[in-house]
Formats: C-alpha cells, structure tokens, sequence
DNA sequence: TGAAATGTTGGGGCG
DNA sequence: ACGCCCCAACATTTC
C-alpha cells in the first residue's frame, strides 16, 4: 500500500462504556492518527453471560446513544450500530472498512476482560490491531498497589495511596469523525433493540427525570459544585433533599471522565477554599468507584462469591415472600418501601436508602445479598458491575473492608434520623402521607384513632411489617453466629 | 457510612 | 441535713 493510501486508511473507535466525545483517551489517539475515524456501537448480549445489561441500564442506553449520534453528526461522523457478539461484529466491520485498527476504552469486569482478548486475538489474525486506553477509571488497577505489591483490600489506605498520585485530564482536541464507507452493509436502526420498556412502559415519566448524554452529565457536575457541594457532607445523608450530584448513571456510561470530575471540583475548592471539607468527601466516593473497580479487577468473583470465604456457610433462610415484599415496597417498614418505589418508579435510589434497604433484606429477611445484587442490577439506571457488588457485599459484612456483619440498621431509627420530617417517605408512600411524624416510620404502633383520622387502612391499605425488628435482629445475630464459628477455618 | 445493652454521673424529689 | 431512689443524659461496650 502506498503511503499516500495508508494516509487514507480509516480507524475505527469502539464506542463501549465511555459515550462522550471530550476527554476520551482511545478517540484522540484514533483522531491523532490523521486518518479518517469511524464510529461504532456494538450491543453485545451474548458476551456478558449473566450480566447483560438490565431493563433500566438499557433505557438510559436508548437515549445515551441518541445523544452521542447527534454529537458524532455534528463533527462529520456516523455512528454505526450493530448487534452481536462484539469481536465478529468488529471483525466484519474492519474488513469491509478496510481499517486496520481499532481503538476503544478498557473495561475492567470479567466478562469485558474476556471479551477483549477474544477481540484482540480474532482482530489480530486478520491483521487488524486493537489498541485498549485507560481513563475510564482515574487509575488504572494495575497502577495501584500496596509496598508489598498486593492489591489493596481496605478503603483508606488505598485511597490515600491514590491521592498520590496524579489525575491527568487529556488535552483539548478537535474531534473530527468520518462517514462509513459504501462497502460496509448497512447499520441496524436503535429503535429495532428494543431498548426501551413496552407492555407495561414502567419509564413512561422517566425523560423527566433523567437526561442521558454527555451535554447534561457536565450542566449536571457544574450545577452541583455551583450549587450543591457545599452541603455535601451532612446534606448527602438526607434523603429528601437535593444534595448529591446524581451523577452516577452518566459515569456508568462514560457520558463524563473521572477526570473531569476530579478536575471541576479541585477549581471549585481553589476558587472557594471554604468547600474544601465537602469537595474532599464528594471525590472520596469517586474513591469508592475506584476501589470497587479495583477490588472486582483483582477479585473477578466479587459478584458471584463472598470476598470473605467463611460467609459461604451463612445461612439465608429468608423464603421468595420476603424477597417479592422487598421488591414491591410493601415491607410494612416506611422507610424501606419508600426506597423500593423510588427505585422502581425512578431508577435510582438515594444512598443512605439504598444501605437501609439492602440492610433490611439480608439481615431482617435473611435473604442472600446476591438477590438483592440481581434486582438492583436489573432496576438501577446507574448499574455497575463493581459498585453494586462491592455495595451488596460491603451491606451483607462478606465484603472486603465490609460494614461488620452485626451492624443492623434499624428503618424506624434511620427514617427518624435522615427524614426526620417526613418529605422523603411522604412522597413515596403517599398512603401513609396524612399520619403524624411520630407514627410515620411505625405506623404499627399508632392508636387506632390517629391510623383513622389519617385514613390509614392496615393492612388493606398499607401492609403489617413483614417480620418484627427484634425478632428479626435477633435471628440474624443468631444466623451470623455460623460464620463467625467458620472464622479461622481455611475455607 | 449503627443499634442496643450496659455502665456512669448528677440533679432533684422525697422521706 | 442527709441518704436514697429515680431517671435522664451521656459514655462505653457488645453484638
């Protein structure tokens, strides 16, 4: 081939889990090649075994790509989507565009790992390169390690290591993207996925809610550190109100770099040195998404198995009533059923409801972590592999630098504590809306007259507790007794 | 990034 | 005046 050929030899970029033009590491090395780029998206069901991608991730997937193809439009490009098994998808694709390279974003669960390889070694027979950048984590997992090389297993320490170590943000460039040439076969059209719900549309409300793309992930991240960050830290614990950055689903996507992140927020601390404390603590849960990332690159079972081997022997005794009560919201416990409704009529739960919830399941009902881990997965916009399995075994206490298994949170005293007046459980179990603040979070113990003059109807309208809080405190103290007899037993 | 049980202290009512 | 008890408030320990 001519050199002048070679010139015109197009690159393709492997759009996965980073669907944004900025701050993208594999797209600049593509477009400083100075050879066309061609865009694609490969929906790949068959590659992530049993963690493809649920009913909610797929909805924010609809409208991100929708977005991202509108951006690519606008510099000149197409973005081309195709469906199946990703390395004969892009083997194809490389073939009939005749490029002889291929740039994409690393992604650290197992299944993605795996696939890479395999596309790696499929590409490479028909000589065609694939070239993996890091950045969608703000360090890479092989970069971080303790003096004595093993991967970190507790969350301070690792992040005091990380800070360490510098965030490079990516220099500026002009992305420019090319069309597809004629010779490749035509591209499936967004709509025939199926992504988003019919029979029943469950997100019918949800282009209210929710704005995917990478245009609203930074409106989102300037908001918060202009309006929000300085109440961070206390604010980030009450529920009803507006105080996280609720940035998590545009991160899952890569719609917004870490790096970015890190960066904004640094300036804001510089311009406002009175937000310091709260800047720290927002950037040490990005710390969390890095040590999840970190722990699920190191310890691939994380999803599947308890990181604490002894817990294998726990005893989840809870039965499928308990798990379908959980799921629908109708635990009889206020707080809980809140979280689950928001959950399911949102996609999203707060934080500090999320760990009541989880709590509740696998110490009141005693049901094992990984079913909460699979309902999450199927219902959260922002569901990622390494965050809800390190969330679910941190909650169960099988985690590494997990909460102690007997730390039970009590959903009276939590609802009492962070909604103290009521607004968050108020507006999602507004059959409970008209009862006093001190029946709210157990209604159970109202007097009859105050349950009617609210017009609270238990149990027609509003369930019984599932199981009674001592009793279930007790029984999971006592389940809790197996595993720690199982401690020093090699497992 | 808990809750509950248990222990300690000190004010105040009371005989 | 004094000791005693009660109990709220806080601290510590245990799960």
């Amino acid at each position: 081939m001519t050199s002048a050929a070679k010139d015109r030899q197009p690159v393709i970029y492997w759009f996965r889990q980073d669907l944004r033009l900025r701050d993208l590491r594999g797209l600049n090395a593509a477009v400083a090649t100075g050879r066309p780029v061609l865009a694609c998206y490969i929906l790949d069901d068959e590659s992530p075994g049993d963690w493809k991608m649920g009913g909610a991730s797929r909805w924010w997937l609809h409208h991100s790509l929708t977005a991202l193809a509108a951006d690519i439009e606008k510099v000149g490009g197409k973005l081309y989507l195709a469906r199946g098994e990703s390395a004969a998808v892009l083997a194809r694709l490389a073939g009939q565009a005749g490029a002889d390279l291929v740039c994409c974003s690393r992604q650290y669960e197992p299944w993605a790992r795996q696939l890479e390889e395999a596309v790696h070694t499929l590409l490479g027979e028909r000589g065609v390169e694939l070239k993996r950048y890091g950045g969608s984590l703000l360090y890479e997992p092989e970069t971080v390690s303790t003096q004595a090389g093993a991967p970190f297993k507790v969350f301070t320490p690792f992040w005091r290591k990380c800070r360490e170590l510098p965030v490079k943000l990516e220099p500026a460039v002009r992305v420019r993207l090319a069309g597809w040439p004629r010779s490749v076969g035509d591209p499936d059209a967004l709509d025939d996925w199926a992504l988003l719900p019919t029979r029943p549309n469950w997100a019918r409300s949800w282009g209210d809610l929710w704005q995917p793309g990478e245009k609203h992930a930074y409106a989102k991240l300037t908001a918060f550190l202009r309006e929000a960050v300085g109440d961070y830290d206390a604010g980030r614990n009450y529920p009803a109100r507006r105080a996280t950055s609720r940035l998590s689903a545009h991160l899952h996507f890569g719609e917004i770099a870490p790096a970015r992140i890190v960066h904004a927020t640094r300036e804001a601390a510089a311009e406002n040195p009175a937000l310091a404390a709260e800047t720290d603590k927002f950037l040490s849960e990005l710390g969390w998404r890095e040590f999840s990332n970190h722990l699920l690159f190191h310890f691939p079972e994380m999803p599947e198995e308890p990181f604490k081997g002894e817990f294998a022997a726990f005893p989840w005794l809870g039965g499928a009533e308990g798990l379908r009560a959980w799921q629908q919201g109708r635990t009889g416990y206020p707080l809980v059923d809140a979280g689950m409704r928001e959950l399911w009529q949102t996609g999203y739960m707060h934080n500090r409801v999320r760990m009541v919830v989880a709590s509740f399941l696998c110490k009141h009902l005693l049901v094992d972590w990984r079913a909460g881990q699979r309902w999450f997965w199927d219902t959260l916009v922002d569901a990622d592999l390494a965050n809800n399995a390190c969330g679910w075994q941190w909650v169960a206490g099988s985690g590494a630098d997990a909460s102690p298994y007997f730390r039970i949170f009590n959903p009276t005293t939590q609802g009492e504590k962070f909604d103290k007046q009521g607004d968050y459980v108020r507006r999602w179990v507004p059959e409970l809306a008209a009862l006093p603040d001190r029946y709210l979070y157990q209604p159970w113990a109202a007097p009859g007259k105050v349950l009617r003059e609210a017009g609270v109807d238990i149990p027609a309208a509003y369930p019984e507790p599932v199981v009674d809080h001592r009793e279930a405190r007790d029984s999971a103290l006592a389940a809790y007794d197996r595993v720690r007899s199982q401690q020093g037993v090699t497992a």
